[in-house]
DNA sequence: ACATTCGGGACGGCCCGTTCCT
DNA sequence: AGGAACGGGCCGTCCCGAATGT
């Protein structure tokens, strides 16, 4: 498990061992040590990469965000129709879940209802990885308008930043009554609202 | 302040000054100190009312499910039709929504993504809440299909579901973005989404 | 060895332990579980009685500022010629002193030259200290000038301050050098330099 | 500030930097991190010149013990009357002072007072130190006596052993008050002191 | 019954001096 | 000489019983 004198791993496993614990158990839940001991590393390896828990947190947030554009944006981009790419995005996702992803609820999620009240940095970090999602998820909505694809009435803007909040509420909702069932039938719904957008 | 040899007076001190603590701060971020200084009361007084910290939050969450369900679902079952009173709720609760009620999000939706992971009796209680406001808004729906105002041919379940993910989630990235706006735009879009569920 | 339930022999049994633990290993290099170890409380005694590490200390710079008032001032107030008095005091002092007292130095001076540039707030409090001591030995030797056992042509401020500083350095390199022997023959020589005050 | 590849100069650095560091902040107080900072270099840097922060602190009392024998013992050994030498000595230190020397104390005394208790091979070093500064002031008071300029009836070595305790405590008062002018007033009367030895 | 005061332990995050491998 | 990793210790804080009034 020791990664010795492999910053760069030492460094990865730090970070996806951080947030597994994030995830599963919350950042403050989460102590130095809980990560430690998963890693078999010690305090001074992590004083070492990350100045103190907050960055430690940052960083995995950097990780989340990539995950987060990476499965629900990259390919709305390369699609003509946004409206049916992200239907099918639902529906594989769906596919392909896991207990875990439901069990555990949003990473994003989590650490924004967590963090929000109690660090004005994570929040303003989490609220920016909220806006480029939304933002990103308009602008490909408002090319499906251009193209055609999209009803011209509704507003890109507030589509998109209720998508995204549905999305969240579905997974956390799911979460908090631990059901598989549940998202699925969430997610079907948001589907099928998705599907009143079409032009 | 202090509500000396008024057992009642005292607990319901405690209890709302822990409602609004957690609200405002998170469960593990509000130290019992915290309600104690506010409330001007010591630990023996809360450990008379309360065996643990534990208990409070829960009898926090009665206090919680109460509002909910007044809010949400008193004048619902009151109404002919399901979907004008739940956009005509939307509206009117957004139109007297203040700033605090913003930025703190849903007592509820904080607690349950905060406490889920982290203790089993919360997730459960709270839990119950989310099947209780689900299935008491699934059964309005289902009438609203009997009397004709609901389309018959979506699922209650699902759509009550939905709803209540959707609520949760809109608020919860209002608070996370610190933005009112945002928080009107998603209701804008949850009312136009119950105008596609009419017969 | 433990004063359950008796809250002032517990804030005293701390601050004696504090004081003696200071005293011999300084302020830092002395850490909460020495003291809690050596009383056999714990930190919840400790945190209960002083709010952190720093009111502590200035809880025995109290004490300390009274022990010194009271050995090196009380006396004066009640002689007639305060040099005589300074004298016998320095000899009296001398003639009782125990190996402690020479190989841990001034209780005042050894916080005073390890703190004065780590904690602002206890420079103060041990500057205000020192100026008292001055102070009030400046003022008995004016009295000695009215009265015409001291010298009138020297300042008695200036006086006061080279006084105690000169105890202060002999003391600190008693200590240093760890020499009994040292601090005898300094204080003949502060005797002497008292000798040449005298009308 | 890098002095890459020249291992004396290195060395020279990382020297002053931490005379200049223990100096303000203390021994303890200052972490190698703040040296390492301050001078650009690394730990390799810091290990490879010295075994560890024990011999670093030992090569500072080095520098600080040729900085006190230059000060206050050179000219001595090449003047007449010792005692005017020494009070010129004062006068003209006392002309040239810095705020800095006062803010800071005297670096020999700052570090007896913390690491007396805390270190015997550093409290055996200082005392070497002190006793060195004694003996030669105890050997010119001595000539002094046999030339006709000191008293001969004192005692040089208690008279030496008090002018360095006395010049020490000067400085350790004028530190924790903060106060230049407490500075002048102490040495003031060290010079009348020096006076009354005149033969 | 109700409320206060006092004390008990257990970690948590931070930071430090040092060693070891390039 | 550079930099990664080690391991231990410190202060603060927290949740909670236990003893003590009233």
């Amino acid at each position: 498990m020791n990664a010795s004198k492999n910053p760069e791993k030492t460094r990865k496993l730090l970070l996806e061992s951080a947030f597994t614990a994030f995830h599963r158990n919350g950042y403050t839940a989460t102590s130095l040590n809980d990560i430690l001991s998963t890693t078999g590393l010690t305090k001074g390896a992590l004083y070492h990469h990350f100045p103190n828990k907050q960055a430690l947190g940052l960083a995995v947030l950097d990780l989340i965000e990539n995950s987060i554009l990476e499965t629900w944006l990259a390919e709305l981009a390369e699609e003509r129709d946004p409206i049916s790419c992200l239907q099918s995005l639902l529906r594989h996702i769906g596919g392909q879940i896991r207990r875990n992803d439901v069990v555990f609820g949003c990473p994003l999620n989590n650490l924004a209802q967590e963090m929000t009240s109690r660090d004005e940095v994570f929040r303003e970090r989490i609220g920016e990885i909220y806006n480029r999602w939304r933002t990103e998820l308009a602008e490909q909505l408002r090319r499906g308008q251009n193209e055609g694809t999209v009803k011209s009435t509704v507003d890109p803007n507030a589509v998109a930043a209720f998508i995204v909040a549905a999305m969240t509420g579905c997974r956390g909702l799911a979460k908090t009554t631990q059901s598989v069932d549940l998202l699925f039938a969430c997610g079907q719904q948001l589907i099928q609202y998705l599907e009143f957008l079409r032009a």
